[in-house]
Parts: C-alpha cells; sequence; structure tokens
DNA sequence: ATAAAACACGCATAATCACGCACTTTACTT
DNA sequence: AAGTAAAGTGCGTGATTATGCGTGTTTTAT
C-alpha cells in the first residue's frame, strides 16, 4: 500500500470515529509501528490531526478554547497555585464556575487524583484531560449568563453530597458582610454549596475584597479559606485576618 | 507498443482502481521502468493524475483527500442545514453531543425557541448563545473520551424525561443491522435516549453508512429520520429508502 | 515503586527515483 | 534514397525515499 494512501485511510478513521489506536492501526495496515508513527507525526506536520500519546485525535474536537482573553490572567494563576494546596488526593471537591475557577483547573498538576463535582460544564471540561480525575457534572437549568447549572434540581442534588472541600469564585467579599451577589438563583446555589461542603475555599482577585452586593450568601464565618493574588500580609487583608478564615 | 497506447492503457487502471504501481505497469506492459516513470511524469504534466512514490493515484482520489477535514465540515453543516426544519417552536427536545450535533448546534437560527435537554456540556454551551431556548443539562459522570455526561444517573433522568424529538450522531449505521456502537455506555444511554422520545433522528456523514460495530443501539426500525449530507436519491441511501425512516 | 506500553532515534536495507549517456526508431528534408 | 534532427527507449550510477529493527528513553497504569 502506497503511503498516501495509508495517510488516506488514517484521516478517513480520524474523521469517522475522531480518534485512532497507533496499535489498531499497525494491525489495519499491517505495517510496523514506526511507520505508523511517521504517518501520524507527517499528518500533524501537515496539520491534519493531533497527535497524543497511543494516537492521535481529531483536530477539530479539541481545538475550542481561547486562553488569551481572560480579564486579569496573570493573577487568576497566582491564585490558582496557590489554592492547589488545598487539594489532596482522594478528595471529594466541589467546584463552581467562573473563570478564576476554570484558571484554576488548568493549573492542577497532572497526576492530581480527586473526585470532582461541578456545576459548570466548562470546568467539567477542563478536568477531563486529568487522568486520575472522576468528574460528576450536576445538572440541571442551564444559565445562559454565568455558564452553570442552577435551579431546584441541582440545589436538591447538592444535598446528598458531602464534598470534603468546596472551591468557588465570588462577585464581592467583605470583611465584615461576607459573600454577596447579586443574582438569587446563584445566591441560593452557593448557599448549598457551602452546606454540603465540610471547608470552604473562596478564590478571588484583591478587586473583589470589600465589596457589598445585595444579597447575601454567607458570613465571613463560613469561609475556611481566601485565596487571593496578594500577600499574605497585605494591608487590604487586614479586615480578614482577624476572622477565622485562613488567608492564602 | 506506442507510448500512446501505453498512455491510455495507465489512464484505464488509474480510472479503475484510483491508483497504479510503478512495478506493475513495468510488468504488465514490459518496459522498463524509466519509460513507465517518463510516461507518469508526461501525464503529471498534462494534469491527468497524481504521482506519489512507487506509483501514481488517480487526481480525484488525491483532492478528496487533501481537504478532508473541510469536506466534512460541509458536510456536516449541510446535515445541520436539512435537520433544522425537524425542530418546531416550542418542541421539547433531546439532543446528543459529538461533532456533527455541535455543527448543527451552531447553524440554529437565532430566533429558535425551544427546550433542549442535553448530556453534551459543549452543546449546552453552544445552545446557551440562543435567547429562546430553555437549556437543561443532564448531569451525571462526565466520560473524558466523548465528552459526554453518562452513567446510571443520566439514564435514570432520561427517563423521567419526555421529548418529542431525540437528535444524536452515530459512529454506525447499518440498513439491516441498525445503530451500533462500540462503547457500553454510551451504547445504554443512546437506548435510553431513543426510549424516551417520540420520534428519533440520526445525523450523520455519509462515510459512516453501512459500517456495523460491535454492539447494537436500536434497529433502523426505531429512527424516524435519517439526515445525510447527500441528495435524498443517492444510491447509497437505497438500502434505507426501504425502511420506515424518512430520508432527509 | 514497578512493569508494561508507547515512544524517539540512529542505522541498515531495499525499493524507488533522477540524470546522463548511448543506442534505436521515427519522421522529415533534400 | 540518403541524411539528419528529433523523439523514444534502456542502462548504469548515484541519490532519495520508505520501511523495519535494535536500543534506550519516556509515559502510563497498577
Amino acid at each position: 500500500m502506497l503511503k498516501k494512501e495509508r495517510h488516506d485511510f488514517i484521516m478517513r478513521q480520524i474523521n469517522l470515529h475522531n480518534r485512532v489506536l497507533t496499535s489498531d492501526l499497525v494491525q489495519l495496515l499491517n505495517v510496523s509501528e514506526d511507520t505508523i508513527r511517521r504517518d501520524l507525526q507527517e499528518l500533524v506536520d501537515d496539520g491534519l490531526l493531533f497527535k497524543v500519546h497511543g494516537g492521535a485525535l481529531s483536530k477539530s474536537y479539541h481545538s475550542s478554547f481561547d486562553d488569551s482573553t481572560v480579564y486579569a490572567r496573570d493573577s487568576k494563576i497566582i491564585i490558582a497555585k496557590k489554592a492547589i494546596s488545598l487539594i489532596k488526593d482522594g478528595m471529594v471537591v466541589l467546584i463552581g464556575g467562573g473563570t478564576t475557577i476554570i484558571e484554576f483547573v488548568k493549573q492542577l498538576p497532572q497526576n492530581i487524583a480527586a473526585t470532582f463535582f461541578t456545576i459548570s460544564p466548562l470546568v467539567a471540561v477542563e478536568l477531563a484531560k486529568y487522568n486520575n480525575v472522576e468528574v460528576i457534572l450536576i445538572g440541571g437549568l442551564f444559565s445562559k449568563n454565568s455558564q452553570i447549572t442552577y435551579g431546584g434540581h441541582v440545589i436538591s442534588q447538592l444535598a446528598e453530597i458531602k464534598a470534603d472541600l468546596c472551591l468557588m469564585g465570588t462577585s464581592a467579599i467583605h470583611h465584615e458582610e461576607g459573600l454577596t451577589d447579586t443574582d438569587w438563583e446563584i445566591n441560593q446555589l452557593k448557599k448549598a454549596m457551602i452546606a454540603c461542603s465540610k471547608k470552604t475555599a473562596v478564590l478571588c482577585i484583591s478587586e473583589k475584597l470589600d465589596i457589598t452586593l445585595r444579597l447575601k450568601v454567607c458570613p465571613i464565618e463560613s469561609i475556611s479559606y481566601l485565596v487571593t493574588e496578594l500577600e499574605k500580609g497585605h494591608g487590604l487583608l487586614e479586615g480578614y485576618r482577624q476572622k477565622r478564615a485562613e488567608i492564602l
């Protein structure tokens, strides 16, 4: 069989099943592994597919998300790195949505081993890239604005969960008023999330500190960890340092 | 034998088999390799075929190969446009995952008004862009491979739904064997999806026609609509036309 | 931590190719 | 009819390409 014919065959398989295994191709085409690897490499060079350990994936299936346009991305990465230390192997983690959280998920070490419950499809997709992670997506009505599931169905499912840790972003946090928000549904949701977790960590960039919005989610005492991009001793954190929450 | 005769012979072989090997032609025509190479080169110069190491391929074969990703996308867009007619305002639609389905969702008219249940986070995110659409994401274990939710929890939730229409892609469809798949969980899932919908539409590119995989999802009789990029009267659809399914 | 699988790299080999040259055939001129 | 230019063909030689194997490394799974 000619090389081009093999390439064609491989691309057909890719378009059909979105992925191919090197070992399968070796059998189907009756050539050595090296030849298949070389074929795959050439197709990669032509930009026709995406190579991974064990085979190759369709290009269209895996090129969907844009990294660059996230606001205050650097700060969020700093926050993410700090927050990683909160996750221990085997933990059951309940995790929210929002850009800060997504950045956190992207920064997780590749070998992380834990169970994640999430209400955010985007977080679920990111988490799925980790082999030792089990992802449970909590279903329900899907919010167009915040890209998370919400509503009674979500809350009743949350009630059945007992998580070791809850990670969430926030619109506002204040050292006296605690966590607040503007949206009634999200408010309810966050309450439920906090209620079903032993500990709660809030990840937020410093510009959301000392802001109060209309609806109260919980007092500052309900928060176990506060993670910002600031140094532990930064002045802005003074008011929070006196509370129970640990500051990272 | 004259040069012209050899050229004709070569072109006949090309049209017959889509390919020729230099070595075969040497034997068949009883001339030296050089002569064959020169012949092939002249045919290439005339734009009649495409030369590769070891022989030559038909021009059409090559063109259907090099832009295969674009080709597949075009097909999927054609499929999407056809399938849109199945959605009526106010319908409750159950929709699966996969690239064909995602392309379908992207093609929906902006003013579409319906309720969508889905097991695919990516589909949910796309659907959320339509103002008059209500999206319910069915939660459960999240599959790393297929980027959909699956497992018992999903299936039990599906059992509570009664949808007007179910839209799904497929890995394989055969006019005798019906819908088949390779993955046990996805198999179960699809069965459940079909069971809870009044009608089922299968969206698939023609390359997936007449393929049978290991696990049976349902007989062809369970499918209400078959949507491919082919014309209604295309020969490949003959076997399906005799079944109950309506072909779009 | 460990073993198995998948991988990358260099090398050897065989097939395929390109090019120059010589020889033959063809076709055209005188 | 003979001469001649042009085209066609085959062969030798060295270059290029394709492939498989061995070895050691990386990745993955347990």
